[in-house]
DNA sequence: CTAAACCCTCCCCTGCGCTGGAGGGTCAAG
DNA sequence: CTTGACCCTCCAGCGCAGGGGAGGGTTTAG
């Protein structure tokens, strides 16, 4: 098939697809004479794990990292899993950082509803945002 | 003083500061006959409040407002308020987002340690990450 | 035969907050 | 006079996952 009904099948667009293949997580198709792409079914399984990956938060990066295991070196399972742990602990870093955050946020928002504008002078900018120093 | 000594002085970077003059958040100081920028203390103070500023999570651009709104229209303090509560909306579904994700990938993660990399074949790529189709 | 839909490559653009480098000028000390 | 530490502007790039559009060629239906 062609890249276009492959993109209607997938729900990607033509442009998603290119660049998947240049990022080496698509295999490059066969060629018509006319150049066009022509893909096969194996296409849709691979851009089926390409989804799910994305879907698990893996980069194109990372994912291409696993087909070339695949394709080099047997089943990946251990490197993926690997992966996973990485970005659990990612995940939880930068959960507990928003969280922080957030509440920060919250307290300042708080905070400002209890302030004056008129108490607010030129130099501190808005005493809403408190300078600490 | 010159742009390294506030650099020096505010543990910013020299980049960072003409950066910061170019983004709109911090006014152009004076130039010497070298064309060497002239900064009077209240860059200090307004660098002070950039800082506070990007700690509660607001960008440069959003920033740059809250300065012009206090040089034209008086205190931004309501503007500021808007923000941080536009903030905290976000924070909350971005957290959310990624405490689904972390979920998800630990799940993942648990699951693959009963999977066995043999029962795993080429056309899956990773039985690891299960393509639901 | 022609128009429309499709495809190709190539290059630039987005947001964010900077950083690095090239290629120069300035200023003080030795 | 020279060295070195500053400073200037302008250009380029990062990482991420594509999107937009130019300027062509191809296929297919009427």
């Amino acid at each position: 098939m062609r890249i276009g009904e492959l993109a209607t099948r997938t729900g990607l667009t033509v442009k998603a697809l290119r660049f998947y293949e240049a990022a080496g997580v698509l295999p490059a198709p066969e060629r018509r004479p006319s150049g066009y792409r022509d893909y096969d079914e194996a296409a849709l399984t691979r851009l089926r794990f390409v989804r799910a990956a994305q879907a698990a938060g893996l980069t194109l990066a990372e994912i291409r990292q696993i087909v070339t295991v695949r394709e080099h070196h047997g089943p990946p399972c251990r490197h993926v899993t690997a992966l996973l742990e990485d970005h659990a602990v990612d995940l939880d870093r930068r959960i507990a950082e928003l969280t922080a955050l957030r509440e920060e946020v919250r307290r300042l928002r708080d905070r400002a509803d209890r302030l004056d504008p008129a108490d607010c002078d030129t130099t501190a900018i808005c005493h809403v945002i408190p300078t600490d120093g």
